[in-house]
DNA sequence: GCCAGACCATACGCCAGCGTATTGACAACT
DNA sequence: AGTTGTCAATACGCTGGCGTATGGTCTGGC
């Protein structure tokens, strides 16, 4: 019986609570709870690390579960990079963008940037791992939009459209690597204070005043 | 049979000509070979693209000939880091450190980024790999090499100290974060001119004057 | 109560890559 | 000519990950 799994809710008999199925020693596992995985996963090493075993070892249970909610390894990724672009949309972009000022909104994209973050640190893991066929599209997506996020800023403070398109660049490309530098392993492990004050520069460097 | 015979007068232990050793069909490998070759898969494919038998069917041999030369998989890629390392001292660095206006030479750090120099990319493909024990050391040397060296160029135009290490760190973030942007697929595939332009933007923008 | 469906375990076949062992070929030197 | 050293082919065993097949267990609904 090679039954396709039903991924939609509509069937789901059991509601199973809305928010998060708590610690759960116990509880069977979603769809979702996969997906949720393999994000955890991705953002602490990386793409190339979302392997079923592996993963299932992680959440208890055998492959045999995994082979149940999705049809193969390719899905899963599929699934959890749509899960996190929804999510980065929600939780890193709009916020920002209910922010008013143009000058205050361009730092604090660059305030949100701490490893704390964890969007951003799977952010900057998919970039690493861009070569990928079902990553590209999406980091596409996502970089296009920020940078032309960053765009609109700059016009809105004035500058040219061909400046303002080179600054949203530029800001872009500090902030991407810096993402990388940070996170990964030590060579500029700034603390609160020093990131504090570098972001301050980067400001006062990349907003025009 | 070939004209040009390779093999010139040799003694013991059979230096090889100096130069490349041509594109061979029939020569002998050295371990150098192994690891240009290996150099060459780490700038198109990344670190993980560096196995052993591709690599060998890349060079029209089996597995066989690469354990005569390596001990180990884990041997090549230390050997192959180890020249990368050295290589772009010389080539990229010395050459940079040739030109006396500080203006100039930071400006040039950044003009000789496009996805040309071999040299860039393989760092590049470096960084993504970050985690990997062998990288980690050698790219800490040489990422610290590069900050340094900026943030040196910074105070030489009299920038304070904590200014100078900030903009320092801002100037190499950008550097990383424009290469991944860059190399990596289309987000940002800028044509020459255009390259050219963003450059001189960048120089505009990070050197104070 | 018991059946259907959701979830999971076990066992298997497959493939790619690492590393080993053995043998072969061919050059240079003696 | 024979020996030695250098480079390479072939064949093998091992591991880890993917995907399949099949059967087991728990749960809600009738």
């Amino acid at each position: 019986m090679t039954a396709v799994p039903a991924r939609s809710a509509a069937t789901a008999p059991v509601k199973r609570a809305a928010a998060q199925p708590a610690k759960s020693d116990r509880a069977r596992l979603s769809a979702a709870d996969w997906e949720r995985a393999a994000l955890d996963l991705i953002a602490e090493q990386g793409l190339a690390a979302v392997a079923v075993e592996p993963l299932a070892r992680r959440l208890s249970v055998t492959k045999g579960s995994f082979y149940w909610h999705f049809p193969s390894r390719e899905a899963l990724l599929k699934a959890a990079l749509e899960r996190w672009e929804k999510l980065d949309q929600e939780t890193v972009f709009d916020q920002i963008e209910a922010i008013a000022d143009a000058r205050e909104r361009l730092q604090q994209l660059f305030v949100r940037t701490s490893r704390e973050l964890r969007s951003h640190v799977i952010y900057s893991q998919l970039l690493k791992a861009m070569d990928h066929d079902l990553v590209q599209p999406v980091i596409e997506r996502v970089s296009t939009r920020r940078i032309n996020y960053l765009l609109t800023g700059y016009r809105a403070l004035g500058m040219s459209r061909r400046d303002a398109l080179n600054r949203a660049r530029l800001a872009y490309a500090a902030y991407v690597g810096i993402l990388q530098l940070m996170l990964q392993q030590k060579t500029m492990r700034l603390n609160a204070e020093e990131y504090q004050v570098y972001v301050q520069h980067v400001a006062d460097t990349l907003i025009p005043g």
